[in-house]
DNA sequence: TTGTATGCGTTATCAT
DNA sequence: ATGATAACGCATACAA
């Protein structure tokens, strides 16, 4: 591997005057820049980012911590910092599919001397002022999480996306509407029930605990609560569905029954993964700009490493209402 | 931040002692390295993997380029080669989203000295042994590319699956068969169009240029290959569209040129992303397990980088002909 | 404008 | 079993 030495030796200059070259560019002479220049680009020579962050104590790179998540989120969030990141001129260290929080800590500390911040998201556990002390004192951006009051954090408008969903149904003329939930743990999922709860007591509807099912994000755990709310009576005419892939199994489990939707039983979910709009029929959705939410994210954690922002930062991302034919609406067939 | 001086100081040793602890634990007393853990716990030591890469020449991240792609293929990709990674205790560093060969060039440029090596995806250009001359002499694997015979490469049976497909739908009688294409210039795309061609010929159907539609693997060049396919006369009876979201795209053209799938005419695709199993009709489709891919990328770099493999090492994919309902054959229902 | 020398945090080599 | 010290490749303060 050819190092600045060899740069320097075969120009007849010192590394100095090299690694001048490729910084500040303003203090060399042009001659001797040039000539160092072109032996470089013969030599092949590349600066070694290792230890250039080891002295400049910077290393343009950002880390991401994620959990093991479905499908079009995951793509979606990755794509969405990539693409801020590399703009910004960083690279993206991403460690995934965290199960446990020992798994997840642990890859905290190997990023030690790696990145310059931190995209945490780890939905599933408490508050926890716990996850930015493990952060070793790097700057912090956390994801969908329940948050401190200290930390940097990018949230959906969960309960009020789950909220105007609901709303909506009640203004289709439901009355008798189920959820199916996500784990009481996650956040996102206890903040779509919390919206739900919400637009029922304002309608004056009373809540039954019969209609609220327990599910777990995946689609399978959709199809399982679906059947499950199937046997209560009177039958539910709606169903809010936590997510999209949930409703994906609601839909099959509503039509093993023998009954149609929407006509029978609506179906609504939340995220608009991408499928939604080719399910048949169309689903209802509550739309979440995925990418958008890695870009704040992004965004955020930049003001702080490069601009050195302070102070905590909360955001919200809205939602919209994607109204299709699942749920019984004369839904906008929105088109290729 | 606190160093490996800061607890050598604390615990009253040499840093020479601590960084034993942390690595070859054999050679030290009982006594001394419970003190040292203790002062680095107590401290809350992180080893700077920045700084012990640079003299161990291991930096445990693996670098991966990408091109800007199509949605479930980026996230299946990415997905499968950070959970491959994360089981050999490697990170993930990655770059995406390269519009243009001086990006990737770039991108490669910057990961020297923070990769042990580099898995590239660049299907876009011509047989390139530029790109292991650029790769720095770095570990390289090519994922889904024209490879040269010198570097290590995966790809995916594209002629194979194109041309199953193409004789499975001979098999259901149709002789007039359109190709919506992607970019000559892409590798998948001109493989798979390679099997269709073999498809014919072998069953003694001459090829039409005139069913050969320029597609560029998006929607809506689908949707428009198709909508001039539906001009050509005779109609075709049958288009394997080279990807499924093209294949989508020509569903809706077919649709709302009045006409019906698959009765009117079918509609193939190709890569079975999780959305054909529930588009109506359910789109019939090359399974490519994506993920997989990754894995595999992963399993031979690795081989390299740890083992020290040599030698070129050319690695094929084989796919699944998924038979649903958009190509007129009663499809396997495939069920939650 | 250029060169010399020091240090970033760690591991490796050689002593002791 | 442990300590002193030289690397690793680079950027930068200071000297020339």
């Amino acid at each position: 591997m050819v190092t600045i030495r060899d740069v320097a030796r075969e120009a007849g200059v010192s590394v100095a005057t090299v690694s001048r070259v490729f910084n500040d560019r303003t203090i060399v002479s042009e001659g001797t820049a040039r000539q160092v220049r072109e032996v470089a680009a013969r030599l092949g020579y590349v600066p070694h980012s290792g230890a250039r962050s080891l002295i400049t104590n910077k290393t343009h790179t950002i880390g991401i911590l994620l959990p093991d998540l479905y499908g079009e989120f995951f793509s979606e969030i990755i794509r969405g910092i990539d693409q801020a990141a590399q703009r910004s001129g960083y690279h993206v260290l991403v460690s995934s599919s965290h199960a446990e929080r020992s798994g997840l800590d642990a890859a905290l500390r190997t990023m030690r001397g790696r990145v310059d911040g931190l995209i945490v998201m780890w939905p599933e556990s408490e508050t926890d002022e716990s996850l930015s002390h493990a952060s070793l004192g790097l700057p912090l951006v956390l994801l969908s999480c329940r948050g401190d009051h200290e930390t940097d954090s990018i949230t959906v408008a969960n309960c009020d996306g789950a909220r105007a969903m609901v709303e909506h149904l009640i203004s289709l003329g439901h009355r008798r509407i189920a959820i199916i939930t996500g784990s009481p743990r996650n956040f996102d999922a206890a903040e779509r029930l919390r919206g739900y709860r919400a637009a029922l007591e304002a309608a004056g509807i009373g809540l039954d605990p019969a209609l609220e099912l327990a599910g777990a994000f995946s689609e399978r755990s959709g199809y399982e609560a679906a059947q499950r709310m199937l046997t209560r009576s009177p039958r539910p005419t709606a169903v809010f569905a936590s997510n999209d892939s949930m409703a994906i199994g609601a839909v099959s489990a509503v039509r093993e029954a023998g009954l149609r939707v929407p006509e029978d039983i609506a179906v609504t979910g939340f995220d608009d993964i991408p499928m939604a709009r080719y399910m048949n029929p169309p689903l209802t959705s509550v739309h979440v700009d995925i990418a958008a939410l890695g870009e704040r994210a992004i965004g955020r954690l930049l003001d702080v490493v490069q601009r050195g922002a302070t102070g905590p930062h909360r955001d919200t991302l809205d939602t919209t209402l994607m109204i299709r034919r699942s749920c019984g609406a004369n839904g906008s067939h929105d088109h290729a």
